[in-house]
RNA sequence: GCCAGGGUAGCUCAGUGGUAGAGCACUACAUUCAUAACGUAGCGGCCGAGAGUUCGAUCCUCUCCCCUGGUACCA
């Protein structure tokens, strides 16, 4: 059997999950269903970034230390994935020892290969955060926000770098030649157009006082800590056995999907596969880059106040009423944008007036004709559309659910064109047996999406006999 | 600034060198087998602005305006 190893990207669990976390989590369960259908040995993991000094100083505030604080915020996202019914196989966090084992053999793979060295970092440094910032975090004094009036210093120290300019042109062959295949299109160019201007050396650590000694020690330098994203990334190789588990690393690695936000592109398709290269590992083999979520046209902000708690709309409308959204009516390549209003619009429109509705009336039908379905002449469980499986294999979800939409629409035109109700006899069964095997093809084809949804249908059409029951989605009015 | 992608119906978007399209929303008609659902019909657009090429431009060229993304040691 193919293996699949399908990740998320791992969350800095500096605060709450958001919508858009959702979404992600969505995105990536509906690969991780679709290839489990099609046989895939898939494995999916997702896992919490807790080191750097953001958690440290989120959990001051607080009053929490570290450890605690990651704690209580890692068990959100489990949560929210358990509410919208996303299995998560492995849950890595980056505090774990195997984690920080792992971290350490990749970071000493690199030095091997000779591509880890010292140099001297220097930044502006704001001694009230203890923290080091770029010009455009600061306001338009040069100041940072948290303490203004206060000058920044700018403070020399010593830290490793990866040697990334050396791989400038073996990154470039990879990703042209779709060796490492960026999805949608418009990322990969992006992505060469952003190497063809020159990489050069990154920071991987930070020296102990200023990471607070939490985090990930460099190897042979207690001095210096793991600087985040060359610990970060790892954790998808952490929590698979790299380190510790050789023969289920071998089985797994290398990724067959990254799924991630189009902000962190280039620590993925640039960083990342040069690290592993260095290191001597195998690289993943694509990465899907989906947008941000807006909510009413706004970028989600704390300060705005509109900050979406996506459990609260779940315990509202149901999980997959929210997959469904997320899924059909946010571009599966391009920013969204989330509003109850038109939640609403959607839920009545498609899943109420749609889906719903068909399954109600074919369903009445069927209960009163006493019609139940022959289970040798079952057709269509498990099978998935052509043009569905292509449009999911190329993340296009959106375009994959209007697919599945036109069989409804079809059905639905159907059953007004040949009346059953006026039928009888074998016109009749004759009738309802394609009715009731569309619809179950049509769930099928769901079942990645709507996971509960599906079986619910699958259930009341190959039950004897075939009963109305309660509504699907009741219409919101 | 530079690079890339956009500006088409109230909303989300498709599209073609020759009387503008879809879905949703809205209106009317009709109506239970069905969740006031399905269906039918309709309303609704100087296709960002200006100039050029052309018999003819929403589509091609140029200029301008506006939006979005990227522009590295920020997760």
């Amino acid at each position: 059997m193919n293996k699949f190893y399908l990740t998320s990207a791992i969350p800095y669990v500096n605060a709450a999950p958001h919508i858009g976390h959702a979404q992600e989590f969505v995105y990536a369960d509906v690969i991780r269903r679709f290839q489990t259908i099609q046989n895939k040995d898939v494995l999916y993991l997702c896992g919490a970034d807790e080191n750097g000094l953001k958690i440290i100083r989120a959990a001051e505030e607080k009053g929490l230390d570290p450890k605690e604080f990651t704690d209580q915020n890692g068990e959100k996202f489990l949560q929210l994935a358990e509410k919208l019914q996303v299995k998560f196989d492995v849950w890595q966090r980056g505090t774990s020892p195997r984690h920080h084992q792992s971290s350490q053999l990749l970071w000493q793979k690199c030095a091997h290969n000779g591509d880890i060295y010292k140099k001297n970092y220097t930044g502006l440094y704001c001694v009230g955060c203890e923290a080091f910032y770029t010009g455009d975090e600061l306001d338009e004094k040069g100041e940072c926000f948290e303490h203004p009036g206060r000058k920044l210093e700018e403070v020399t120290e010593e830290n490793y770098f990866f040697r990334l300019s050396k791989y400038q042109e073996f990154l470039t062959d990879l990703i042209t030649s779709d060796k490492l295949k960026i999805t949608p299109d418009f990322r990969k160019n992006e992505t060469l157009s952003f190497i063809r201007q020159g990489l050069t050396d990154f920071s991987i650590s930070r020296s102990r006082t200023r990471a607070k000694s939490w985090g990930v020690e460099v190897p042979d330098d207690p001095n210096q800590i793991i600087y985040v994203w060359f610990d970060a990334l790892n954790i998808y190789q952490s929590g698979i056995g790299f380190g510790w588990d050789e023969k289920k690393y071998e089985k797994y690695w290398p990724a067959d999907l990254h799924v991630i936000g189009k902000g962190i592109n280039r620590f993925h398709s640039i960083y990342w596969t040069a690290i592993l290269k260095s290191a001597g590992l195998k690289l993943p083999k694509g990465i899907y880059i989906h947008g941000y979520l807006t909510v009413d046209g706004q970028k989600m902000s704390k300060t705005v106040g509109n900050v979406i708690d996506p459990a609260v709309v779940i315990d509202k409308y149901g999980s997959d009423s929210i997959r469904y959204y997320l899924l059909k009516e946010i571009p599966s390549y391009a920013d969204g944008d989330y509003s109850e209003r038109r939640f609403r619009e959607v839920y009545n429109a498609d899943l109420a007036n749609g889906l719903g509705n068909l399954v109600a009336r074919v369903a009445k039908l069927c209960e009163k004709s006493n019609f139940s379905l022959d289970v040798n002449k079952k057709s269509g469980i498990g099978v998935f559309y052509p043009e569905v499986i292509s449009l999911i294999s190329n993340y296009k979800f959106n375009e994959a659910l209007l697919e599945v939409w036109k069989k409804i629409s079809a059905i639905d035109g159907d059953i007004n064109r040949q009346t059953p109700w006026k039928l009888k006899g074998q016109a009749l069964s004759d009738s309802l047996n394609s009715y009731v095997n569309g619809i179950i093809r049509i769930a099928c084809n769901f079942a990645p999406f709507m996971p509960g949804t599906a079986e619910t249908i699958l259930a009341q059409f190959t039950a004897k006999p075939i009963v109305a029951g309660k509504s699907l989605f009741p219409r919101i009015s």
